[in-house]
DNA sequence: GTTCATGGTTTGTCCTGGACAAAATGTTGA
DNA sequence: TCAACATTTTGTCCAGGACAAACCATGAAC
């Protein structure tokens, strides 16, 4: 039982699984194809991954999510691999020199494990901006700087952690300020599928809605599509939105809003966004796909008006 | 792809796993062992689950989770499976009438999903009671009902979520507007070890500890055991908090903190508490074992006049 | 020049049935 | 009552085959 601790930093494959977000079957299948990762054998013959086999298929998965293709990347060695993602990572010339040194500085606590820096920053930040310029312009962004250096492994686990906690923290605070006693349509339900361990994108998304006065109920990460179907039409909510991280298979995700939409009243919108569903749009006909968070507050004053419409023909 | 729609109702064995927790190599083995779940297949011979298999799969592995075993439990009928899962929940005869009727009142809330007055009952208790009582008096013994409830069937996935996520809406803004500056010792680094899912007894602990002054950092759930020790070393930490919910196996919870104590500092002290760690006090020395987050209080008290008697002998 | 159908290729997931170690349970002796 | 040992139960792993959906490139039609 301690043999992930007497075998240095070797991982069994469901560890990697874990770790990677890819399947079992899936890492067996590219090492009968493609030959990597070749894993080591322990005394059982099971398949024992080094940290480095790790890391590899950590850019790889991010790589193939951005839409490239198996074949053409597992060839690669680690540093042309990192080398793309920078490459993809959205041209990150970030022409707001005053937003940059903000990331500096975040980013900088986060590394020092300064926690309490770390939150008077974000706090800071959130009362100059308001909470929606603040979910754009800096903790959305921030998600993908840190989730990048996490993944490149150039931050710990524990700093990754320290960061989501205290953004948490503040959110949550500043969201239950202001649904103070809204009860104005529409009424939004906020979720995600089961499997997905993410609750950072479901908060940005509560906090882009609270401000706009709408009945924002999250229930937070993990809830089965047959529950949601149950609850949203027995609540009566007008929107049912469910997020995706980036860690979270598109399939799944298609399989699941699909059904969602085929069992759900043609009266309640269904709406999904994330990374995970990057380039799903045409297979989901009846759901509404965001691409970006900035598109909430347009979104939700479309409804509105084709609300209003709908009831004064 | 579309299997899932065009059989009304039937799930392939990915979507099962999703819904279940059970692993699909899990799946096919019980078919194998028991005949049970013996699912049809569509024309590809790929397995399609029916509703009412993945419904009794669901008691069956809220069963397991409670310690029981497969085997005893396939055999049985739903009706049956439900009742025992009633028996399992512990009668809880309380005393104290006005608490009571809180309780209820706050059942009735959650099964209504009436979120906004559950907010707000919650936040009145808490500002009657302050924050320590509130948990203790309130939101632990709360936490044991719904949890039964759940259990037992007795109350919905969504409806366990909406309490969950709400009580920790209020937790998390009542710890942050405790927390404004101290820099108090002891530092306590609070989180749990991987697999460990429930965040909310993490939020209970550090409600506790925040009214005392005392600087507490909490990293969220899911960190690797070598993460704390190196994290915990680095950041001067005095006390590192685990926290197990009665869903973590107890076996898992004693390794991890046997193997955490052998590599911690001997001036950084070891807490952990939480359900799953029922009778293992005497096989973990070194390690501060909690029966109740009461005895949070007096430990810190405890803590700091030690560390006073070692500082002027 | 853009859209749509076509056919070939890539890729993830599912299958069977065997194996084994960790966990749980039962048994024995101090 | 507890510790050590034997046995059964149980989850996860393995190999290697199969197949359909997703992707890509090519060419035809608007």
């Amino acid at each position: 039982m301690n043999t992930p601790i007497l075998a240095p930093g070797g991982l069994p494959i469901a560890a990697v699984e874990r770790d990677t977000g890819l399947a079992k079957d899936t890492l067996r299948v590219w090492e009968r194809r493609y030959g990597f990762p070749l894993p080591v054998r322990d005394s059982n013959g099971e398949r024992v991954y080094s940290p480095e086999q790790v890391d590899k298929l950590r850019l790889i998965r991010r790589l193939i999510d951005q839409g490239m293709r198996p074949a053409k990347l597992i060839g690669l060695d680690p540093q042309a691999l990192g080398q793309l993602l920078e490459e993809l990572g959205s041209p990150r010339a970030d022409d707001d020199p005053e937003r940059t040194a903000h990331f500096q500085a975040i980013l900088k606590f986060v590394r020092l494990h300064l926690h309490e820096e770390l939150r008077r920053a974000l706090q800071q930040l959130l009362m100059k901006m308001g909470l929606q310029q603040f979910i754009t312009g800096i903790v959305a962004p921030l998600n993908h700087i840190v989730g990048d250096a996490w993944l490149r492994g150039d931050l710990e686990v524990v700093e990754e952690h320290l960061y989501t906690e205290q953004v948490q923290n503040i959110l949550r605070t500043a969201i239950s300020t202001q649904t103070s006693t809204t009860r104005e349509r529409p009424m939004v339900m906020l979720t995600t599928f089961p499997d997905e361990q993410h609750a950072l994108g479901l908060l940005m998304v509560e906090a882009m809605i609270a401000p706009e006065g709408a009945c924002c109920v999250s229930l937070g990460i993990q809830t089965p599509v047959e529950d949601i179907r149950a609850a949203a039409t027995a609540g009566r909510f007008d929107i049912v939105a469910v997020s995706f991280s980036s860690a979270y298979p598109a399939r799944l995700a298609v399989d699941g809003l699909r059904s969602l939409r085929a069992t759900l009243p043609a009266g309640i919108a269904l709406w999904a966004g994330g990374a995970g569903l990057r380039g799903t749009e045409r297979k989901l006909p009846g759901v509404k796909i965001f691409q970006s968070l900035e598109e909430i507050p347009h979104a939700l004053a479309e409804w509105r008006h084709s609300a209003k419409a709908a009831l004064q023909p």
